[in-house]
DNA sequence: GTTCTGACGCGGC
DNA sequence: GGCCGCGCCAGAA
């Protein structure tokens, strides 16, 4: 069970229409100033299982990964998180509160 | 074991 | 309000 296990398991409760940001996570996993971990773990990631396209930094910015430029935003679109006219995710309504 | 780097976060200018 | 720099943790070379 590394870092990064701990991590993905958080990621994979992050229910269908939410989003979480890395420093978020990095509070859960019991690192408060591991966001970049856990951002380097996100990048990591090839498993379709885990939902990483629902965490993003805490501005709302998404930044590219491996499953392709822009399948991150369509992902969170389809699953109804709203989205800032900037092109932002809107934390402030679908902001996942770790439970 | 040491060093560098990275999907970040926050404070300061 | 936007841009720059420093600090954080974990992993890979």
């Amino acid at each position: 069970m590394s870092y990064y296990d701990k991590v993905y398991a958080l990621v994979r409760q992050i229910p269908p229409g939410r989003a979480a940001t890395y420093g978020q996570l990095a509070l859960m996993t019991g690192s408060p100033r591991a966001s970049r971990a856990v951002g380097y773990a996100m990048a990591a990631c090839t498993d379709s299982a885990i939902p990483c396209h629902r965490v993003m930094a805490r501005d709302g910015v998404i930044r590219e990964h491996a499953f392709g430029p822009g399948v991150q935003r369509a992902m969170l679109e389809a699953e109804g998180v709203p989205f800032t006219p900037d092109g932002r995710v809107d934390l402030a309504r679908c902001r996942w509160d770790g439970r």
